[in-house]
DNA sequence: GAGTAAATACCGAACGTTCAGTACACAATT
DNA sequence: AATTGTGTACTGAACGTTCGGTATTTACTC
């Protein structure tokens, strides 16, 4: 058992039970690695444990999200390929989103660093996509934040109501609403 | 000190500190009570505590959100008095919401209830209004379903770039948006 | 290639701290 | 005198962290 593959096992259960509920006889459960053995791959104890699953995290997100989106082809197939990814990513809708997770609640302050980061490197791979279509930069940027948010907010929604048809029909409809021509310009 | 004040000062403890992150130590503080008071006053410990935000949380939501949607008069104009409660309501986009709190992490499954009901009541409310713009009837719901995600989504990304324009712009559009007549019918 | 010593990976037990919750005595009100 | 409210001191459990010590692997010497 290597660092990498107890980063890969921590990762439902952050996502699951959050900082302060990732207690370390969960992690400790999960890793199959005894307390003491946690301390010799993670020095600095828990924190550095969730920083390293942030870390993995956003390795994936880059390559499996947003590097696809800055692929060469045509952009609405990048854009589908993104939700496909996203679909699979967060469990058709039943998994939370870390950057929910961890900017909520006391580890806010632990981690806001990433978080902020991973949100504004998506909303710039979204926003490169869509001046590609040759989309006003303003709408450009404001249609990218809004995606963002609506998957962010579908994400909550949809765990709420428990009724992952809203998030399956954001993501649906989301690659056509970005790649629309812009109607606020002509207005 | 009556039960209705502590629970007016628990609200801010439980908004930034999430179910777990809110304890005792913290809870006294914001109240003034001693823990004594506070078993005396919530015999059930924290979770009566909890659940008495909750309470307070929906009835204030009710009469500040709710209640003015479904009043008479200009539909525009009482979807403009909810974004406008909105704002205040979570602060300019600076609060969290109290139902992504609760419905992260390990506190999901204390509250599970609360948050469904909490949404889907947001969601009915938004629908009534929309129909009364003589919105077909999918159209109304799946707009009021956007709106309520959109919300979510901006706060989650408003408070995790601490940029509250997002949140602003949001709330900004979402009236007109909601209120357009439907071209999805057209089409 | 055998023998050895250092380094690495691991463990359960115990540490001090903090958690939610309780027991009880004392004060205030009725 | 009885009820209600509160402060203090306490409980056992759970928390993250550290401890002493044990296998297992690696590296080097002969």
């Amino acid at each position: 058992m290597d660092r990498a593959e107890a980063v890969r096992k921590l990762v439902p259960v952050c996502r699951q039970y959050g900082y302060e509920g990732a207690t370390l006889a969960r992690i400790s459960q999960a890793t199959g690695l005894g307390r003491a053995s946690l301390y010799h791959h993670f020095p600095d104890g828990k924190k550095e444990m969730a920083n390293a699953v942030l870390e993995h995290i956003k390795f994936v997100v880059q390559a499996q999200v947003l590097d696809p989106l800055l692929k060469s082809g045509d952009p609405l197939e990048r854009l589908q390929t993104m939700t496909d990814q996203l679909n699979q990513f967060y469990d058709r809708g039943q998994s939370a989103c870390f950057l929910a997770i961890f900017s909520l609640g006391e580890s806010d302050s632990l981690f806001h660093p990433h978080i902020q980061q991973a949100l504004q490197a998506w909303i710039n791979a979204l926003e490169s996509v869509l001046l590609e279509l040759d989309l006003p930069d303003a709408i450009a940027q404001q249609r990218a934040e809004d995606a963002v948010m609506q998957i962010q907010g579908a994400l909550v929604v949809s765990r709420g109501l428990q009724e992952t048809s809203l998030f399956q029909r954001v993501l649906e409809q989301l690659p056509k609403r970005l790649a629309a021509p812009s109607p606020e310009t002509v207005a």
